[in-house]
DNA sequence: AATGAATGAGAGTTCATTCAT
DNA sequence: TATGAATGAACTCTCATTCAT
């Protein structure tokens, strides 16, 4: 898709706001208002709300999709640094697009529209495709051990990762981080998070129970 | 609190409702209709729409911190076996009030209602302290290794856990369990995650890097 | 009527809640609340908000009618000592019963509620036929004027009264009266009013034009 | 301010219906409905019923504020032809604009909305300076005597008027005069009024007690 | 292509009243 | 006689969307 400067000043802004006060709690006369554009323009260059939604949605998945794709096919890796390296990927996307990722998170609750149930459902499944593969792969290799469940680690990744940003002012707070400015305090948290998940990936991948 | 039936099913019906359509998705006329009461109830019983959110998420909070009082105070299991008691006793709790974890999540994101946050950072710190103490113990008892991120350490607990509620349909689908009885499945997944955040935990708590 | 304590005591809070909220604007909610009954005790003593309002409204009304006529039997006053002493109770009863006067002018107004509006047109017309009466007394004794017009000269006293009650606080304001305690302060207005509009009936009731 | 023609219909119904309702006692419904708009008109033009309820007060209030203005500014008359001008004014403004002094008089009453309290008490304020400096001139050309009680007098001449406009069908009534014409009726009101008042207003202004 | 004006539908809440006890 | 529980109706206001321009 190609959007203009206002239909993309629009989809960031209802990017926003859908993550701070979710999709119904978001009126369009907000959006309106805070991308500074006329309340109808919503309608006249996306047809509704949902559709809104749907397009800010296949918009972020684009890009998310293309990343994953781009990593696997680096034949130079060992699996397991092409599963710390998909890590880092995941990790640094979520940080990077914390807004979306929320609102993800409250749609996959939520699941009523269709349209963003199967975007999600397509995202899952390629991640999943992408994610066996590769386990597969390490397994053949023996670099990765015989039973390993795909789900469960990728619930593991996605899981720990988005927890985590669900509780960023917990983390700040506890370790006493208030002062350190943010971008510095999402450096911080995202190397602690790398070391952490690639710590677990190594024994779900290597030891033996 | 003591509720009366009618107010018990409105609380149960709001629970359903709020988890599958979000808050600001429910209108209470919605509610009073599944319900089957009154309009006019929500408001004569519980004040306003967001007092019955409050009520509902007290109710459920209440629950939840009373198991944890009386997990850590049983002196016969060491801390390891405190620890996974402590696991099994999360999964299960989280399996078995899905919906009113599923709004809780999405109240963590939305952030709106101040007496909901508060709730919400009370049960936090609850299980901050009760997980660390826990933690402090076993590293005097030198059960546990020294260096343990116990914010990180939750979060694999908590988003491991709830990642894999939000994609159950996934899992039952992957793993072609469709036709198995939901009791069943739920058995089924209690028991691997089970394993899953042990092993986990064992690697966390144990394991040096 | 012979009303118990607990309805003299919610008439009594409805007259106070009326006179500063309207009647529209108060609830019988409000009215149960503030007088510390049940909200059903209302409908069931009077029948209605609407019934409620008659009562304290004949209540008043017949306190105000039994001054009138009990004034105007006495025999040893000239008819210029009668009408003022006329004024005076006129006086006395607004500043009296400030409350009542008011509603009674906004249902004047609003004139919505039959019984009202029959049971004000009542007094209205027992003012009207007992100074009229009373002026042609003086008329011929020649006490007063031969032309005078009764609805004017009455419109002028309520009038000037019920504007000066309508803007006490104007009036103590004005002449740095903030300090004076209410009951004084009442006095010395009622004092005034007594003189300033004595003053005017004797204008209209004797000096030719 | 400058409204369009339905807002002007908006608010001249809403004038119609607040005086012979009450503001509480008309819903913003009556008004669409009689004002022929759609219900949600009214808060897309004004933002709220309390909202339309004050720009009616603006507007009335800024047409009569210029009025007065202009009034006091005639060099040529004698301070006696000022004030019995005044009077006629004052007069006029009231029978014309009867619903709004009926709605003014009520919330002088019930005195709940902040904004309306204000405006009334700037028009107050505004009445009385003119009317002091009025009179002030007039004692310092030895036209009116020293003690004049100027809230008296102006109560004196705004009770007198609205409680005639108060009671315009018992004059009606009581002077057979039901069979006139409605215009026919107000001027003959108004000239009886103006004469009296005139005549009131000599006897406060020169006569000593 | 873009927009201010306008709208029907539905939101949460409060209302006066009634009913079973 | 008295009342807590309950209710249907009506309230004000906001919503996403449409339409004429």
């Amino acid at each position: 898709m190609n959007y203009s400067d206002k239909q993309i000043q629009i989809l960031t802004t209802a990017e926003r706001l859908f993550s701070s006060n979710g999709f119904d709690g978001t009126s369009v006369r907000d959006i309106a208002d805070e991308a500074g554009v006329n309340i109808a323009m919503i309608s006249y260059y996306f047809g509704s709300k949902e559709k809104l939604m749907e397009a800010l949605f296949s918009r972020r998945s684009e890009d998310i999709n293309m990343q994953i794709e781009s990593l696997l096919h680096n034949e130079q890796m060992s699996s397991l640094q092409k599963m710390e390296s998909l890590v880092d990927s995941y990790i640094e996307r979520v940080m990077q697009k914390q807004q979306f990722f929320k609102i993800m998170m409250c749609e996959q609750v939520i699941n009523k529209n269709p349209a963003i149930i199967k975007l999600i459902g397509e995202m899952k499944k390629r991640n999943i495709e992408s994610i066996t593969k590769l386990i597969k792969d390490g397994q053949q290799k023996k670099e990765f051990k015989k039973k390993v469940d795909v789900l469960l680690l990728m619930n593991t990744l996605i899981g720990c990762i988005t927890q985590t940003m669900l509780t960023l002012e917990y983390y700040q707070e506890f370790n006493d981080l208030q002062n350190v400015p943010q971008d510095q305090f999402f450096e911080q948290i995202k190397q602690k998070l790398s070391i952490h998940i690639k710590f677990l990936f190594k024994a779900l991948l290597n030891y033996e129970a």
